[in-house]
DNA sequence: CCCACATTAATTGCGCGCAATTTAATTACG
DNA sequence: CGTAATTAAATTGCGCGCAATTAATGTGGG
């Protein structure tokens, strides 16, 4: 039979649909404080620490550098970051917060508290869903799985 | 004090990176379909009922004519569908699948198996999951929430 | 009948996300 | 040394995703 798969039955319309209607319940929230998401994520990086290269940034988002070189241009032009060659290493590209970066932090604490209270969820069952989600993008990206066609 | 928010504290970031594992876990498997996940999406859609018009299709996918209508014009290109005005009310356009498209179902059906096996998860697991991810997506799309700024 | 309003797609503009390629700098090796 | 291989960013091209606007069709009220 093989019939067509339910898009009901999928877990991956799930999580595909979940993140679109996040992005969308950011979206009011981050606006006046001049950010996307992926942006605002950038931003959460830096302000646990300062100074990292692209890569580092990107390996902490799984984002590589055609997504971020341009994004992160975006936010210097703004103004809430710099850009600058490493002295040792001039491949590398070392973003530092400025001052306005690293103030916005204030106003962003009030951004994650607005999501909890529009998701309605306790704090445990959070954690525990965002496990569950960290574990299987882990076994998805280890993986890869290889997809051979199972002996049935 | 307001710190920064962490971003492992997020179980925003969580389905944000998830979503992209499971894009790129999908990428291989239907590219030999020729389609993109969104349109792999689209023609799950279709499977279930043909003749639906762009705005049902929309409506199951949380999706608008302006992420539809270029996708469904490529899906016609490679010959999968077609879109007709229609009769009664000329305002929409009916998308219909072509033997080839209706075809292709036969050879989807691999391709849940192989994300399963990928995520190496229980059923059971799966579906609540999915059913939780489903909720908070529906109480994030009702809330709004309207982010008030509480009264500190 | 005509006009205001609503509804459906299409269009435009912008920002991701990623594969593939390019450029520049560093490292490893003979 | 000097050349090949490696690494880090940047660039290019394409397909979403969505806000905002436009165009065309349908509906209802005076």
């Amino acid at each position: 039979m093989t019939s067509a798969p339910k898009l009901s039955d999928q877990l991956c319309f799930a999580a595909y649909s979940f993140t679109h209607a996040l992005n969308r319940a950011y979206r009011p929230l981050l606006e006046p404080l001049g950010l996307t998401y992926p942006q605002y994520l950038v931003m959460l990086v830096l302000w646990e620490a300062d100074g990292q290269t692209v890569k580092e940034i990107g390996e902490r988002l799984k984002l590589d550098s055609g997504t971020l070189t341009p994004l992160l241009k975006r936010l210097e032009t703004i103004g809430y970051l710099t850009r600058r060659r490493g002295r040792q290493d001039e491949r590398q590209v070392i973003i530092h917060l400025t001052d306005e970066g690293r103030a916005l932090s204030e106003k962003a604490a009030e951004v994650p508290v607005a999501l909890g209270c529009a998701m309605g969820a306790e704090w445990g069952e959070i954690a525990e869903l965002r496990e569950h989600l960290l574990t299987l993008r882990d076994r998805l990206a280890d993986a890869g799985c290889a997809v051979g066609e199972p002996e049935d």
